[in-house]
RNA sequence: GGCUGCGUAGCAAAAUGGUUAUGCAGCGGCCUGCAAAGCCGUAUACACCGGUUCGAUUCCGGUCGCAGCCUCCA
């Protein structure tokens, strides 16, 4: 039975679908004037997560994952640029795809953009007014009136006495009360704008994601996530617009990943302190950073340092290994270990125990005289995860590096990996020959020797019984 | 100031009212020419102070410390 951590009620609560066996789940995505960082890979990588359980546990799930194409940032980074913000925002959708791909993300079923969308924002910004939820302010710009909606702050615990007092001077007087946010944004001169019964504008954000979820999955659908800063105002805002429009329960269960963290401070554009996808692709392979993200609680904070990838790469290295060289068949998996795996992720994706599974059973599979069935199991298990589905020796010998270029020029290359990681596989082959003739003649000092110049490339030698020697690069 | 949440061994990270988490690192052993990998064994915990309980790391209260939100942010 999968229970998940519903912040609206602050507790795990059993899952039961809207409709039995279907399940709609949709999550705020990026506003894409930048390259993604490691807190937008936490985004993917947790709701992929969590897409790929629930259709292992048999449900049918359409996922909806929004991009925000247009808005404040994108068209100040356009200006600057002095690009159209549309040439803008395709380069980094582009670019996130790449970064996704990567991670092993599968695509969400839908993914709307928010530019796209006018025609239904419109429609629920209509209602909105009509239902005298919203009104033109002075200036013209369309507003949600947040008190007349009777549950703001349900969902983040606020209440609007506490957000007036605590309200900071706000010298917008288009508003009727400071907490009110922009639904329709007029436009200045030469800022990108739509038709609208108010005027030339463009929509605010919350209003996006309120009317492209609702669009994709129905009034009301069973699970929208994001990170935790999206609880207020976002989502807060989209419940009083969603619910304000239809009149019905906006969502079930709302799910909020934890940030990652450099030096216990959240990773932010704002603070500066971001590592690109990009960036670290060019140290670590992409598993070792998505064994990274699954390796703690989705909900707790994931501190980002080096140290933390390299243990990744470590214990990831100790589940290939223990794949290497067992032909993986179509066979039955262990229904232990499938169990106590199923048992982990019910607990609201308890991720860090999935994988202690795995280990276990890693464990089991090196000690095993028949490892066929285990193996397997490993296999179709970490699968659920979105690991351990490389050829291992390609893994350990460092083949499916990945270089990401620029935005368009992505490569998955094998070659320029080896390069990239030192010695050709051709000069490692070379010395392990050299030193097994040393080794048959026991000129121990000649084969140790050749043994720790390939260490000081990254290539660490493992004789087999049987007199064969294999390699690996240090992760 | 208001509202969330967190504080676990050398590091990372879970569960749990009484019993081995797990990975890396350490120590002892097996294996090996020596290693590596693997296997076996082993040490080191639950911020502090009270309370509830036969028994608390786990529940309750308080203290201290940390992070997040209250402004755009995944």
């Amino acid at each position: 039975m999968l229970k998940i951590y519903n912040t609206l009620t602050r507790s795990k609560q059993e899952f039961i679908p809207k409709q039995p066996g279907k399940v709609g789940m949709y999550v705020c995505g990026m506003t894409v004037y930048d390259y993604c960082h490691i807190g937008h890979a936490r985004v993917m990588v947790v709701f992929d997560t969590v897409s790929r359980y629930l259709r292992h546990s048999g449900y049918q799930l359409t996922y909806v994952r929004n991009v925000t194409d247009i808005d404040d940032k994108i068209i100040q980074r356009a200006n600057d640029n002095g690009e159209e913000f549309g040439a803008l925002t395709e380069r980094f959708i582009a670019a996130m795809h790449e970064d996704e791909k990567a991670l092993s993300v599968l695509p969400p079923d839908l993914e709307p953009r928010a530019t796209q969308s006018i025609g239904d924002i419109i429609n629920m910004i209509s209602t909105l007014i009509t239902k005298d939820f919203a009104y033109v302010g002075g200036n013209g710009d369309v507003f949600y009136a947040v008190s007349r909606f009777d549950g703001y702050g349900k969902l983040s615990g606020k209440n609007i006495e506490d957000l007036q007092a605590g309200e900071r001077v706000d010298v917008d007087t288009a508003k009727r009360d400071p907490l009110d946010f922009v639904l329709w944004k007029m436009a200045k001169p030469g800022e990108p704008a739509w038709e609208s019964p108010w005027g030339q504008g463009r929509p605010g954000w919350h209003i996006e994601c309120s009317a492209m979820s609702t669009c994709c999955l129905g009034n009301h659908f069973d699970i929208h996530g994001g990170g935790m800063d999206l609880q207020f105002p976002h989502h807060e805002n989209e419940i009083a617009q969603s619910e304000g429009a239809t009149g019905e329960t906006f969502v079930n269960y709302w799910m909020h990943n934890g940030f990652v963290r450099v030096n216990e401070e959240k990773m932010s554009k704002s603070l500066g302190n971001f590592f690109t996808v990009r960036e670290v692709l060019k140290q670590y392979r992409p598993e070792v950073i998505r064994f990274f993200i699954l390796s703690s609680h989705y909900r707790s904070p994931l501190n980002y340092s080096d140290e933390h990838l390299d243990e990744a790469g470590v214990a990831l290295t100790r589940l290939y290994t223990a794949l290497r060289g067992v032909e993986i068949t179509e066979v039955a998996i262990d229904a232990d270990f499938k169990l106590r795996f199923e048992q982990a992720m019910d607990d609201d994706f308890n991720t860090p125990v999935a994988l202690a599974v795995l280990f276990d059973l890693a464990r089991e599979l090196n000690k095993a005289q028949d490892k066929q069935i285990l193996a397997a199991t490993l296999k179709q298990l970490a699968a659920i995860l979105g690991l351990l589905q490389d050829d291992p020796d390609d893994f350990l010998k460092g083949r499916s590096f990945t270089l990401v270029a620029e935005p368009g020029k992505f490569t998955l290359s094998g070659g320029q990996a080896n390069l990239i990681k030192g010695a050709s596989e051709e000069l490692i082959e070379e010395k392990i020959q050299r030193r097994l003739e040393a080794k048959k003649n026991k000129d121990w000092g000649t084969a140790d020797k050749i043994r720790d110049e390939l260490k000081e490339l990254g290539v660490v030698l493992e004789d087999m019984p049987g007199g064969k020697t294999t390699w690996r690069r240090e992760s």
